[in-house]
RNA sequence: GGGAGAAUUCCCGAGUGGCCAAAGGGGGCAGACUGUAAAUCUGUUGUCAGUGACUUCGGUGGUUCGAAUCCACCUUCUCCCA
């Protein structure tokens, strides 16, 4: 099976430019492509996963991978699939997220001996001059025609300032100088990405009269249609300081029955025949796919060390007996638990809860287990002698443990 | 540049002087049911304390016994005309 076969299979190409050239191109190693990466927080996200697991896939087939950071498209902000305006970060803040990414990027990547390599568009869009780059790029751009492009139709009604309006133009003269420059030959992107990375194509064969190619992946959408990769409106970082690993892994434990197989054959690297097997797997027997998708992740994004921990704690917080070694965690010093200290004030402790008021719903309405017995008061006390006493693990609602230890 | 209108709790959106911590929906959280799934049903959803107090309806002042509601100014946004 060719890589261009694998990616299809796997249902991770959403369009190409041209098949025959896209595929000639990265079935034989022949393609020095590149991801853009927007640097608006200081991690990435479950999102940005399946770009990265996209280029490891390509450069295991001996492509070679630009990752570029926006360090200056980021000055300006997409509007693609946005409904308001970004807002504007510093250029202290993008250098910060820059080198934060960077770091993330290694672990999927091999940038050694150049097999791979790291650009900022900043290196080249700062210095741009107005009057210059308006005249010698401008006349290849259509208003009419970026109008038509999705991505600003949706911004037509709620407004589009002139600033995002310009960003098809940035990263357009992105690929067209990566083009030339590092012989870069094709773009790839998340689909909401097309009409953005067809201006670079267009670009290029105008200025240059050279073809080059664009290759979007599917954007990974659960069953309702939503974007995947984000809880409660917050996104799942790859940054084990700001997502753990063992709440990555509950993240995809927990995904929907139907997102399931779409998943493992998008994220994962197991072989597709496995995947196969999988699939005529039903009802209940789904949880084990559901545990491999969650190692498998982990593990790529992690390491088997933390996915072999995150998947013991889970595995003993919903089975039977409960080793609590690396479930999250909070320490109390001694002092504070001293005199006793109410359930309510050690779940706050913990950040279990972000206010009393809501704190005593939960334990109204039976939300609350210290050791599996149900907390019934709000006002229910306990001692630096009861914490201490083995494991002190409080489960709020059916899947959130956390275990508190006295110092 | 001229004119019209809008700003409400996480989001959308009612509310035009006291009965408003503010309808309804969405989302969130919890409970039941289950498979750590979905769907469904129930409860809940400002803070602190529990017969109550406090903060909240873009901002600042004002009118009033009393303001999300009325007035003035400011800020931001939208729409129409140029």
């Amino acid at each position: 099976m060719t890589l261009y076969e694998e990616l299809k299979a796997r249902g991770l190409v959403a369009q190409v430019t041209d098949e025959e050239q896209v595929k000639d191109l990265i079935d034989n190693g022949k393609a020095v492509f590149y991801i853009g990466f927007d640097c608006t927080a200081d991690s990435l996200t479950a999102g940005h996963f399946m770009a990265l697991t996209l280029m490891k896939r390509m450069q295991e087939a001996g492509n070679k991978p630009i990752a570029l950071i926006g360090g200056g498209t980021t000055m300006i902000g997409d509007p693609s699939g946005r409904t308001d305006m970004r807002k504007m970060l510093t250029k202290e803040d993008i250098d910060h997220n820059a080198a934060c990414f960077k770091k993330q990027m290694e672990k999927f990547i091999d940038f050694s001996d150049g097999k791979a390599i790291m650009l900022n568009n900043a290196d080249w869009l700062m210095n741009l001059n107005y009057i210059e780059f308006i005249r010698d790029i401008g006349p290849h751009f259509q208003v009419n025609n970026m109008l038509r492009a999705e991505c600003y139709k949706q911004r037509m009604e709620k407004g589009l300032s002139f600033l995002e309006f310009n960003y098809m133009l940035m990263q357009s003269y992105d690929f067209y100088y990566m083009f030339q420059h590092y012989g870069c030959n094709l773009q790839c992107g998340g689909n909401d990405q097309w009409s953005n990375m067809l201006g670079g194509t267009e670009l290029i064969r105008r200025k240059l009269g050279k073809d080059s190619q664009c290759l979007t992946i599917t954007l990974l959408t659960d069953s309702h249609g939503n974007k995947m990769g984000k809880t409660a409106g917050n996104a799942v970082w790859l940054d084990p300081n700001k997502t753990s690993p063992y709440e990555f892994y509950q993240y995809w434990r927990n995904i929907d029955d139907a997102d399931v197989l779409k998943c493992l054959r998008m994220l994962t690297f197991l072989p597709l025949e496995q995947i196969d097997e999988m699939d005529k797997w039903e009802g209940s027997q789904l949880n084990r796919a559901k545990e491999i998708l969650a190692y498998e992740l982990t593990a790529l994004v992690h390491s088997n060390e933390e996915a072999d921990k995150a998947q013991e704690a889970s595995r003993a917080l919903f089975g039977s007996g409960a080793s609590s070694e690396n479930m999250p965690s909070t320490e109390l010093p001694e002092s504070e638990l001293e005199g006793g200290m109410t359930i309510l004030d050690i779940m706050l402790r913990c950040k279990l809860i972000p206010s009393k008021g809501e704190g005593r719903r939960l334990i109204d309405q039976g939300g609350v287990a210290v050791n599996d017995q149900k907390v019934t008061s709000a006002t229910a006390v306990f001692t630096a002698e009861q914490v201490k006493a083995g494991d002190f693990i409080i489960k709020k609602g059916k899947k959130t443990f956390h275990k508190v230890i006295c110092k």
